[in-house]
DNA sequence: AATGAATGAGGATTCATTCAT
DNA sequence: GATGAATGAATCCTCATTCAT
C-alpha cells in the first residue's frame, strides 16, 4: 500500500526497529531519526505509533494469507496443500524475518480495538492450516488433530525460523523449505513416504508475493 | 533462591508482567503495585529492573539445564536422551510458561554485560541437545544435523508450547509430552519406530525441579 | 552566542541558581520554573543539566580569556600587562560574579569528559598570567615565581572578589581595580613604585566584552 | 569533641566527601559506606546530614578562632598580630584544606537557623582581622581600610591556599607562610620593610591546635 | 548499638503527541 | 509538507530519613 518513498522509509525503519527492540523499546524520536524524518513530520504519515504497528502486522499477515490462498486453491491433495503451506510459511519467515517476528511478538502491544483486526487476519490464516489438516485426516492421510496440538507445534516450529535463520548462513532456502515440509508431513503422516510439494508453483508465488527468489 | 516472601512476590509479579507486556512495556510503578510494594522499596530487593530481568532469565535457564543434565546423565541411548530432553523442555514451557516466554523473548532487552551471562547459560543448555543429536547420528540412529536445522526446528517447536498451551485446556501434560517426543524422534529418525522415554524418571525430575505433578 | 530569548532565560536562571545553591543543589524543576519553561521544554534547549553547566563555564572563561588576550597583545612592559590582567580579572569577577563563581566552584561537578574542555580553557588563561610574571622576572622587574606561589595567591585574591564584592556597595569598580592592581604589583615588585595600567584601554575592553561601564 | 572512633570515622569521611563533591553532591549512603557504617546506624551519631555539616564547619572555625586568639592576645604590634593571623590562616588552610574548603564553600547549604551559628563564628574570626588592621591604621603602620577591601582581598588570598596548595608539593609550609605574610604586610604597609612575625610562637600554636608540625 | 525494611518526595530525563508557523 | 517549540505524564532510580526489631 505504501507507495510514497517517505512512507516506505518509515515503515521499513519501524519494522527493523520493532523487530530488534520490541515496540515499547523503540521511541518515536529514534524511529523518526532512522526514517530520516523529523518526529513531527512522522505524524503526517502515521496515525500513531500503535496504528503504525497494527498496519505493519496486518499487511504482513495479509501477504502471507493471500500467498497461502493462492497456493492452496484448487489443490486437492491435503499433503500437497500442507506442503505448500509449510513452504510458504517458512520462506516468509526466512525472507521477511523482521515483519514476521513483529507479527509473532507484538500482538500484546496492541490495544484491544486494533488487536482484533490483526487477530482476525491471523485466525483466517491459521484456519487454512486447520482445514488442510482436517481434510488430510478425513482422507485418512494424516493422523487426526482434534485438539490442534500438531497444528500448533508445526506453526511454532515454522515461525521459529524467523528467530534463527539467516539468509547469509550456510543453509539454503531450498533446503530449509524441503526439510521443514518433510518434518511436517512426517509428523502428521501415517508412516508412508509423503510426496514433496510442487516447488515451482511455490517459487512463483513467493516471487510474486515478497519479490524474493527462492 | 528467593526465600524472602517479598522477594518472591516481586519476582512473581515481574515474571507475570514481563511475560504479558514485555520488559519495556512494564513500568516500575506497575511492577511495584503488582508486588504490593512501594516503588522505592522495590529497590531494596532488586538492583535494577534490568538485573531483575536477568536474574529471572538466568534462574529459569538454570533450572532447565540442571533438570536436563539430571535426566540425561548416565543415559546411553541417544533416543532416550533426546526423548527426555524434549519431555522436560515441553513440560517446563507448559508449567512455567511465563518464565520461559520471558527467557525466549527478552534477551534483546538486556545490555551486553548482563546478556552474556544469560546467553552462556542458554548455550550450555542447547549444547546438550546438540551433543545428543550428534551422538544419535554417530550411532546411526538419527539423520545427521550438521547445520543444526533440526535442532533449531525442534527447539522452536517445543518452546512454542509456552505461547499456546494452557494447563487448563483439554490437552494433558502427558499427552503433550509424548506427542512432542514422538514428533521429535520421528523427524530425526531413520524411519524405525522410536522408543518412548522413561516417563517415570522424567516425572520425578519435573516434580523435583518445578514442583509440579505431570 | 545565545540569541534565542528562551535560551537566554534558561542560561541566566542557571547561572543565578548554580551560583546561589551549587550545581547539585539545583533541581531541574526549580531551574525550569525559574526560566519560565516546563521541565520537558528545558530539554529542547539543553543537552543535559551538566552540559548546560559546562557551556556556562566554558563561555565565561572564553570571554575572560579573549578579553585578557586583547588587553595584553602588543604590550611590552610586564608590569603594564599584569596590571591589565588584574584589572580585567577583578572587573570580570565583580560584574559577572555569578558566572565566575560557578567557574570557580563547579569544576568538580563536571564529569571528566566535559571537565577537560573547561580545564583546558582555564589553563590557557592562567598561562597568560604565568607568562607575564615570567617575563617580568626575566626583565628584573618582578621577583621570580618559580613555584607559582605568587600567581596562585594573586589569582585567588582576585577571584575572591566574586564572593564578596557588590556593585551596589560603597566601593567603586574603579577603586577596586586600582587597589588590586596595586597590591598585585607591589607583591611581585622589587620595591620600586609600579606604574598604573592604562585604565582607558581596560575600560574599552570591559565594555566590549561584558557590556558594562567601569 | 568527637572521641568515639565511629564518630571520628563519620566526620572524617564527611569532611573528605563534602570537600570533594560538595554537600549536595554526597548522598547519605555514600557517606555511610565511606564511614563503614550502615545508613541507619549513621543516625545514631548525627542528627541529620545538615547538622553534621554545620558541626564540621563550626568546629573548624572554632579551632581557627581559638588559635588566632591565642596568637594575638597580648601582642601589641599590629604588624606582628597580622603576621600571625596570616600565618595561622594560611597554615590552617594548608593542613586542613578539606575542612576549610567546606567552611568556605558550603555556607549556602545550611538552612538559616544552622547557618547563623556558623556565620557568627566566622564573623567573630574576621573581626580579629578587622580590629588588627584598624589598630595598625590608627598607629600609622597600615594604610586605612575603611571599606574592608584589603581585609577581604587578603582573606580570600589566604583561604585560596586550600584550593591549590599540596603538602606533597615543592613549596614548604614555612615558605608558604612567610611569603603570604610578606605579601599581606606589604600590601597594607606604608612601604617600610615589615618585620616577620614570631614563627616559633605560631609553630607552637599550630602544633597545639591542629597537631601538625610546620 | 546496630540494621534491614520501608517510604513519600524528588532526582534527571524521555515519552508520545500536538500545534502554530 | 515540514518542523521547532511545547508539554503533562511517565520513565527508572535515588533521596534523606524513620522505625521496628
Amino acid at each position: 500500500m505504501a507507495v510514497n518513498p517517505t512512507q516506505t522509509r518509515i515503515r521499513n525503519a519501524a519494522i527493523r526497529l520493532f523487530a530488534k527492540k520490541g515496540f515499547h523499546g523503540v521511541g518515536i524520536r529514534e524511529l523518526a531519526q532512522a526514517a530520516k524524518v523529523s518526529p513531527a513530520s512522522l505524524y503526517h504519515y502515521i496515525g500513531s505509533k500503535e496504528e503504525l504497528l497494527a498496519d505493519i502486522m496486518w499487511e504482513s499477515l495479509e501477504r502471507l494469507l493471500s500467498a497461502a490462498m493462492l497456493a492452496t486453491t484448487d489443490v486437492a491433495d491435503p499433503r500437497e496443500k500442507l506442503g505448500r503451506l509449510v513452504t510458504l510459511h517458512v520462506v516468509a519467515h526466512a525472507v521477511q524475518s523482521k515483519e514476521t517476528a513483529v507479527v509473532d511478538n507484538e500482538l500484546r502491544s496492541l490495544a484491544p480495538k486494533l488487536r482484533k483486526r490483526v487477530i482476525d487476519k491471523r485466525d483466517a490464516y491459521e484456519q487454512l492450516w486447520a482445514e488442510t489438516i482436517e481434510q488430510g485426516a478425513e482422507a485418512g492421510l494424516f493422523r487426526s488433530d482434534h485438539d490442534g496440538l500438531a497444528r500448533r507445534a508445526l506453526l511454532e516450529m515454522c515461525s521459529g525460523v524467523a528467530r534463527w535463520y539467516s539468509t547469509k548462513g550456510e543453509i539454503k532456502l531450498d533446503t530449509l523449505a524441503s526439510e521443514f515440509t518433510d518434518i511436517a508431513l512426517r509428523s502428521l503422516g501415517t508412516g508412508e513416504a509423503p510426496p514433496q510439494p510442487d516447488m515451482d508453483r511455490c517459487r512463483t508465488i513467493v516471487k510474486y508475493t515478497w519479490g524474493t527468489k527462492v
